[in-house]
DNA sequence: AGAGATAGTGATTGGTCACTAACTTAGAAC
DNA sequence: GTTCTAAGTTAGTGACCAATCACTATCTCT
């Protein structure tokens, strides 16, 4: 297997890990194990645990607005924020997603208290662009777009604490899933 | 000082370490030396670091509705609303706060993959509190503090990334920051 | 004075982890 | 068939860390 093909499978297999685990909690022998490959082999396919972290936080990001893209694909205003709400909560449901989201907002913060922002630099570039795509193709409105992601980051804590769909807190969703 | 006024101490300054650093991240060593003992010493205190974990995760919580009692004192509807939102801002602005509360989502999903679900049932209690309290005080509106809570954890993903307040994102929040 | 309780420490231990150095294997080029 | 290169391994190191144990110091009550 070529050094770029194992890459990729290190930056899924990161995924998983970073997601269940977090950074600290996170052994570079578990993501080896994952991939099937041994764990010093990992130091010469990234620099580092911090840049195969990175690699799977941008790889996050980014997955996003492909389900975004395919959910919504030839659709613009309500309809496509319906669907795009809609694939929201079947990519967030499982997860993992969801949690390497999570990590990758806590890390950016303790990088930035750290002094370092690279990561920071990234995620910020990638969250604004995310944010953009999709208020274009919602139609543009900016308080609209805002709305959204809000009820994302609701969605986000609620499934990461755990709350069942037929807790009553999600009874304030019922009649604006399209928003979420 | 006694073991009740340590223990005290201990929350506070376990806190401040596992926000910055996350629950892995933190040594027992660095919030003892905050404290100013010696690290055996917190298992006197506590039974364990996830114990001490939990203990900073609860009064993360409830500092938040002490927060918006305290800024909201007397008010309803709208009123109540715009002045927990304003509170809201300040609590988090730090970051302190906020990353503690992070901490603890995704430290509840790792601990529900671990199969304890101890930590969650906590947090989902003082969550749905919260949640309750902060419903009677807006004036019973299930949607409205569903939007509140929504436009809340926005605020925390954009605090989170550090994106600046001039920043474009936050231009969503100009007509509606009574509702964050 | 002495006994009991409470607050607190130093030393240690078994284990984990990121990362390095040095070596091996397999395919392609000539 | 040898040489070059890229993929991959085994063995090891220094640092760190949660938790335990055995101990000391300081009150308080009689």
């Amino acid at each position: 297997m070529s050094a770029e093909e194992r890459r990729e499978s290190v930056v899924r297999a990161a995924m998983i890990e970073f997601a269940r685990n977090g950074y600290r909690g996170t052994s570079t022998e578990s993501i080896a194990r994952r991939v099937g490959v041994s764990q010093p082999y990992l130091f010469r396919l990234f620099p580092g645990k911090q840049a195969i972290f990175t690699a799977a936080a941008e790889r996050c990001i980014e997955e996003t607005w492909r389900v975004f893209d395919e959910a919504s694909a030839g659709l613009t205003g309500e309809e496509a924020a319906a669907k795009m709400s809609e694939a929201y909560m079947g990519l967030v449901e499982d997860g993992e997603q969801l949690m390497m989201q999570m990590q990758l907002y806590v890390s950016v913060f303790a990088s930035r208290m750290a002094g370092e922002d690279e990561i920071g630099e990234m995620a910020r570039r990638l969250w604004g662009e995310l944010f953009e795509r999709v208020r274009e193709r919602v139609g543009g409105d900016v308080q609209g777009t805002t709305e959204f992601f809000a009820y994302g980051m609701l969605i986000n804590t609620l499934v990461a604490l755990g709350f069942p769909r037929e807790h009553r807190i999600w009874d304030g969703f019922g009649e604006r899933e399209e928003a979420g």
